[in-house]
DNA sequence: AATTTCCTTTGATATATATCAAATTTTATT
DNA sequence: AATAAAATTTGATATATATCAAAGGAAATT
């Protein structure tokens, strides 16, 4: 009754690793459930290790005074996050919130760290996983400084098509408020640029589903 | 005559690796000799390796279709770029040129991880480094997206400030085009707002020499 | 030293997007 | 099902910043 287990042997962290470590990584875990809405960390809050999304999603986000947000990663199962601190002894660099209910696989830091020197393999898995991050971030730069809200949202709409394997109609997996936070736009902009995008013919809003009418007018944004 | 060995040895990288990996270290390296403005490396192109900055500056930048360009990074003496790729086996994120004269050294990608495979301290000091390089990431989208463009440089100046050891006057290291690409405006926008700030009292721009008046003022945006 | 090239500043204008406010729809709770 | 709460949409307005254009200044090259 333990899918801690699965998830972690699942995990592109943990991936290709023997069994027997697979086993041990699982016996430094801890799970945490999390209700919707709760907060995981804040930005500043010393770090005592990282976690993995068992169940959920998890959005990791920066505040500004005035209380506007801007989200830097939603995370889902298999997903770790929080490391950063780990390998830099450095507080929490953003704030986690759960986005649902959810279930979280927490491990401590110096017990993983021990994990990491005796094997190689999650050294470089980690370092593979930075690494993309890194990038998605870099994307994430260049779309807040050099591309317009409607250019943004055209790339999330195309990223999700992929991600779910559909050109003709795509679910949002978060509400459009948090869409616009991941965008770094406001609600009532976004809702203005599907609105315009509705008379365009690009596509047609169904609540949360997007059908795509034009998805080379998409690809050209 | 060979500095890289020295730049090596005194890189975060390759910080407390015994004598020996060191020399194994300076042996799959090369020395590459770059002009002002050359191109390392375009965004798109495989990754047979990543570099280490001997000496001058090298610029990491994404640019749009119009021509503009944001700046991710600007790497000095020590530090690593293009690493990425290295882990991921993917092409280059983004683009690289060299802001002056300068040398590099660079390392093959097989041969590298070969030498993480046998030295797990290489792994930890390249995790910490993509760490902190993600806690700069995190920043960076933060400002883009939450502060205007007189916080971002208020922000870049106290950098300078700590990195200068000085609270008086600073002096930029960058042109201030560049600046303004780093900080993601317009090379107009920047010196509006220098300007601005000449005249609100908080500094005096003299050249590339910034005379920080009011320093609580410049902490305050 | 002269000249060309690049960098920076200043001015005028246009525009994308934030913000405030209110209406409407959707979702959650009793 | 009814009510309360939250999310979304639409409208009106303000503003930060991009863009175009041109002049002035600094730096590099001959």
């Amino acid at each position: 009754m333990n899918n801690a287990q699965e998830i972690i042997a699942g995990s592109h962290l943990f991936a290709g690793i023997p069994e027997a470590q697979l086993a041990e990584v699982t016996s430094i875990s801890r799970i945490k459930n999390v209700a919707r809405g709760e907060t995981i960390f804040f930005e500043g809050d010393e770090a005592t290790g990282f976690y993995m999304v068992a169940e959920g999603k998890i959005k990791i986000f920066k505040t500004s005074i005035e209380g506007r947000e801007q989200i830097l990663h939603i995370f889902g199962p298999g997903e770790p996050f929080g490391e950063v601190p780990v390998f830099h002894g450095q507080p929490m660099p953003a704030n986690a919130v759960a986005l649902n209910k959810g279930k979280l696989i927490f491990f401590p830091r110096s017990e993983f760290t021990d994990l990491v020197h005796a094997n190689p393999s999650i050294a470089l898995n980690m370092l593979a996983m930075l690494s993309l991050r890194l990038r998605r971030f870099a994307t994430q730069i260049e779309h807040l400084s050099l591309k317009e809200v409607p250019g943004r949202l055209a790339s999330h709409l195309l990223y999700l098509c992929e991600e779910q394997k559909r050109t003709d109609l795509v679910t949002l997996d978060i509400p459009k408020g948090q869409l616009a936070s991941l965008l770094g736009t406001s609600p009532e902009t976004l809702s203005r640029i599907f609105a315009k995008m509705s008379e365009d013919n690009i596509l047609r809003v169904r609540g949360k589903v997007i059908e795509i009418i034009d998805l080379e007018q998409l690809q050209h944004l």
